[in-house]
DNA sequence: ATTATCTATAGATCTATAGATAATGC
DNA sequence: ATTATCTATAGATCTATAGATAATGC
């Protein structure tokens, strides 16, 4: 509690946010809300972030970049053999969504309250995705022609990969009451999925 | 639009909440908007559905039945290999996630809403998930037994069928404004993704 | 008479700002 | 002096209800 002391009012607001967006998304949260959780009154948000939606945004681009680098960002992939590669993304990506179970959903959420910010994003990446993109995919060409993998689509499968992970814990919390999971069934539940997602996807690139 | 003269302005005012509904949520949705698009006063909301919770409850449910039928009503399976049971289920899910592209987001959004709402679907649900499971299992035994499926858990089918398709929806307004595809474009896709996924799901269960 | 529709309004938010006061840095 | 924090409030919602008026069914 006095640990947070030291940190200045305009960061505790900014983390009391990110958890009340991530929680509750951008409409159900207030600036009141906010201020009550940091133990501040309600002008003090907008005199440092001005605006809700600017507070959101800052949060939502920091929190975007960080799920799409999980994906797109490891550059320690470079002498593995496809299927490595895959299972190093696979599992970056699911470490990700652990840290950020909610994070997809808000993601899709915003992006559909607001479609504009869809083409900002788009420019703050610029021709990073195909770089990215067109490097796999030659080694991925590579591996078909050895016969080491079988004719696939590159986007098809990032579509898949991206979308067993996000889509697990999109219903976790679901499942889990469904099934009345305690933390460490929902634990192994967890577990056991990042490796069945993972077998699934490796199985079907196989030749 | 005088066709719609017949209908009761409380057929109309639930059609027009559901449509904006699933466009908007719950919370952004208000009931001046519906009595706006029905063109009525927002008392009359009020005065056929009581309350704006009440009414989305109406609604909700009787999505979230038809969502849930989709995949586990049926009946014509019965004769079927296992492979082509899948088959049909998915299509059977597809088709209906086509005609009701926004409705996952809306059931997970408000679900982690209200969390209790789950426990009074499970009742009205019954027993009834677990005996089309049992039965879908038994088929599933006997073709793993014969050799004609590879050893796999019917539960982590159906999440990854469910999940392939869903998401795909779900993700889909944002692939449009990423990729920039106009209607026909968006329907290719769709119907190339249709394919690909259950695609996919066989080759996963092919022993 | 009963049911459907309307007008008006209370009461509860919520965001954003203006202007006062307290704390800090020189 | 400048920056941080507070109090108070305007103005914009929004839900739900009370009570008036219009339409309908017998």
């Amino acid at each position: 509690m006095d640990a947070q002391k030291d940190k200045s009012m305009e960061q505790l607001i900014l983390e009391a946010a990110e958890v009340l967006f991530l929680e509750k998304g951008f409409s159900l949260t207030s600036t009141t809300e906010i201020a009550k959780t940091v133990g501040c009154n309600q002008a003090l948000v907008h005199y440092y972030y001005r605006t809700k939606e600017h507070l959101f945004n800052v949060i939502f681009e920091q929190k975007f970049m960080q799920f799409f680098q999980s994906v797109f960002d490891n550059n320690s992939l470079l002498d593995l053999a496809f299927e490595d590669k895959i299972k190093l993304i696979m599992n970056s990506h699911f470490d990700m969504l652990q840290i950020n179970p909610r994070l997809p959903q808000l993601i899709i959420n915003e992006l559909a309250r607001q479609p504009e910010r869809i083409d900002r994003l788009k420019e703050k990446l610029r021709s990073y995705p195909e770089k990215v993109f067109a490097e796999l995919n030659q080694n991925l060409q590579t591996e078909i022609l050895e016969g080491k993998v079988r004719n696939i689509n590159l986007l098809d499968l990032f579509i898949t990969i991206v979308t067993l992970n996000v889509s697990l814990f999109m219903y976790l919390p679901l499942m889990q009451q469904i099934f009345g999971l305690n933390e460490d069934q929902k634990s192994e539940f967890l577990a056991h999925r990042r490796i069945e997602n993972i077998d699934f996807v490796l199985n079907s690139i196989r030749p």
